[in-house]
DNA sequence: ATGGCGTCTCTTGTATACAAAAAAGTTGAC
DNA sequence: GTCAACTTTTTTGTATACAAGAGACGCCAT
């Protein structure tokens, strides 16, 4: 994994051991957004004292994913329905600016590694197993994102991806989508082989934002519902 | 000023108002980029202990603007040419972005700030005096970063244009970059106003790519002339 | 002079101590 | 029973203390 800013040498630190567990355990939701993040019992949990800890608080409160309310303690932090819909766009516009860039500059390695991977994305879509789809497109846009050239891009788009995991996770098993997605994977791909910049990133910034609707359909059905 | 992670309440947080000096310190280049920042020193300055000024370093490390090798410090960040080209990229797919958004959701109100600043800017270009053009100019695309009615997309864009600052500070007053900036703000006000998406992302992309160009020579000159 | 080795100092990383603010709990009046 | 004011408890924010690693310095051998 190439790094640049988000996920450093742990070194010796165990503040940045905590920020990686704390920003694991906020993205796959063991903890709920807007729960409270108690200083002490996370310390006991992890066999540290507080110091260390409000450490890894402070990053992940610069990384957005925690907010620090002076004097009231750290909350994991809880996005409303708007503030996701504005991530869901940035990260349409990110998605297509990687595969924009990508049309143009994927080298030989880049090529073999897109094909191998959409057809790891067929072979997961036609197995059905949705869980095992999302592994293979994770990977799928990751390869992207990496040939693309840009590093800076690359982390901001993987990093926002990350922040947007719980929120697409509602929205997974939803009718045909792993069927679509993949459908839509191979007209991307086609556009990036032949160098098709302005397609590639239409397509891409689709495939991004069908996520969003689909999010915006849910919020709704659960409005109606509850 | 819209806050969304990065400038905060400081509350009671003595944290919090050094992560705003020091970031201040950095990116007005008083630190320049490499420099250890020595954290005994440093909380005397402040007049505090360590133990806040770590959490604010910690802070700017999850930022990009230090980073933190274990058992060694502290550092300003220090880019390479390559990472600051990749950063100018991104910062023009930003704006392009912004201003292709802003041109469909501009309001009344927009249009009216928007012209203002534009007559701002033309007044500080015609006076010549560079640096109230830069204000005048920064003020004009907080204007566009607004419109575009995507908090986290402004946020974002401005926390780039904010780490870029002290790179673009090396080629500002580089012969006569005021007049065709101006002459650019034009076409990229005229574009928003008609609403044309397309060619205000194209025109704001190229002004800011216009940028990493011009920083470019500035290297190559320096590359030759040192 | 130069390069390797041991010591010493300085700095970081973490734990603990303490002050102050917020939350929780209690008492009393109505 | 409800609400308000007071008291107690908890929790944050900061300072200080201490352990251990990194770097500086000197020394000696070549």
């Amino acid at each position: 994994m190439t790094s640049l800013v988000a996920d450093r040498d742990t070194g010796t630190r165990h503040a940045d051991r905590l920020r990686q567990a704390l920003e694991a355990d906020i993205v796959t939701g063991v903890f709920k957004p807007g729960e409270r993040l108690d200083e002490q019992r996370l310390a006991d949990r992890f066999g540290v004292s507080r110091t260390p800890l409000r450490e890894a608080l402070a990053q992940l409160a610069a990384n957005g994913l925690v907010t620090l309310q002076p004097r009231r303690g750290a909350f994991v932090v809880s996005l409303t329905f708007q503030e996701i819909v504005e991530r869901f766009e940035m990260m349409a516009a990110l998605e297509g600016m990687c595969g924009a860039l990508a049309a143009r500059r994927l080298d030989e390695a880049d090529r073999a590694a897109l094909v191998a991977s959409l057809e790891e994305c067929r072979h997961e879509a036609a197995e059905g197993d949705s869980d095992s789809y999302y592994h293979a497109n994770e990977a799928f846009h990751q390869i992207i994102y990496r040939a693309a050239r840009n590093a800076f891009l690359a982390e901001q788009t993987r990093q926002l991806q990350t922040r947007l995991q719980p929120y697409r996770r509602l929205q997974l098993r939803a009718g045909r989508r792993v069927a679509t997605s993949f459908a839509e994977h191979e007209r991307i791909v086609a556009a990036i082989l032949a160098g098709d910049a302005g397609t590639a990133e239409r397509e891409l910034r689709e495939h991004v934002l069908i996520q969003g609707d689909r999010l915006r359909d849910f919020f709704a059905s659960l409005a109606h519902a509850g």
